[in-house]
DNA sequence: AAATATTTTAATCAAATGATTAAAATATCA
DNA sequence: TGATATTTTAATCATTTGATTAAAATATTT
């Protein structure tokens, strides 16, 4: 008989130790979740939560599609896991730099940019994927961003304003934030092939933590 | 009897005179078309096209939802019409300043600036909905958008080159862009109420400008 | 090996949704 | 006014899709 209730995945958390689960050491078992939660994730962050089917989600691991409501329950449930491991991926990249204090204002410029270009490089979907799901379900996040909240209070921010009181920081932010995060948004429409794209966004990582710098002079 | 083909919209082309329909001066005719016209650009580019229900738009139209297939035969019919006035509208703030002659760069910039900023605060959905349809869709799009083409042979790319021949135009183009752009995109996560984006949306204006010049100096 | 538990599958259900149809209501014109 | 054309509606269809179920297959334990 199939016991739903027993190896299910409740917990929303992509930090739990998936290895830990059941008793044995059946890496079939993790493999078979792994591969879904993988699919998942690649086809959500392409086509959007009302876009997968699971259907889609079933075939890209391999699987059957009763399969993965067995390991998660419903749709809803898997994509919750996924958005929260793809904020933390967003979050993990900005939130220990601009609360870093031993970091100047311009080494966190540069380090901002160096380390999400890398992260957007090789999750190209990510932003996009993120943003539209936010605005198609603010209330369901309107909890757990608190960017503003975060920003406020951070170094970056503090350093922002000692260097030039006149201008609100959430100006510069954005500025820094659109020409990093933009390109990828927009990948389709202002950049030819793929291979250009990455060198140039190799070559962005210089070029804004430069105009960020100049920004700030003036 | 129904006749379908008759006062069908065969054309996606925004430009026709909706007043010339048919013989009479009946405008509660057009004035059920425009409706519907008028509630599918505002559900449509508020939930993109898989998110939207017909039912959605006839509702929002306050007709029946048969009535929404016998004046545009579909969904993706009326979506085509809806995304192509979307399209002119983005295309009609660029095209005619980077294409214009007269000016010279730093007016360009300031222009540029101002008329999309102006463009984007009457209709902020408009980013995230064009860009998200195109990734859902590229093929669809393949032939309609030669953005990179129409930009590469514009007085606008010239005088960027011109002006900084070590730097690849299209860099200081995303730039502007993603400056531009952005806010827009990540409202929800980066900005509090309506009232101070806004007011925040004018400030940028001239912020935008300012700075897009002093990243061409240097 | 036998018993038990877990994993996987095929078949199916129920709700949502784009589309159609035929008839009723309204307007237009002779 | 009566005939004809156009507009609008309610009811219904067919497909898609998330979810469920019961049984088969596989693994685990005793």
């Amino acid at each position: 008989m199939v016991n739903q209730k027993n190896s299910l995945y409740l917990c929303c958390c992509k930090d739990i130790d998936y290895m830990a689960k059941s008793k044995g050491t059946k890496n079939l078992d993790t493999s078979t979740e792994e591969k879904i939660i993988q699919a998942a994730s690649k086809v959500f962050t392409q086509k959007g939560y009302v876009a997968t089917r699971t259907r889609d989600i079933a075939e890209e691991a391999g699987i059957n599609l009763a399969l993965l409501n067995y390991y998660f329950r419903s749709k809803e449930k898997l994509f919750q896991l996924i958005m929260a491991e793809k904020l933390q991926l967003l979050f993990s990249v900005i939130l220990p730099i601009v609360n870093n204090d031993d970091l100047t204002l311009d080494e966190k410029i540069e380090t901002l940019v160096e380390n999400y270009i890398n992260l957007l490089v090789d999750n190209p979907d990510l932003p996009l994927f993120v943003l539209g799901e936010i605005k198609a379900n603010p209330e369901g996040f309107k909890d757990r961003l608190q960017v503003r909240k975060l920003l406020q209070n951070s170094s970056f921010v503090r350093q922002l304003r000692e260097r030039k009181p006149d201008v609100e920081p959430v100006h510069f932010i954005v500025s820094l934030l659109g020409m990093t995060v933009f390109p990828f948004i927009a990948k389709q429409v202002l950049f030819a092939d793929d291979n250009t794209f990455k060198m140039q966004m190799e070559e962005r990582k210089v070029l804004i933590a430069k105009w960020a710098k100049i920004m700030l002079e003036t």
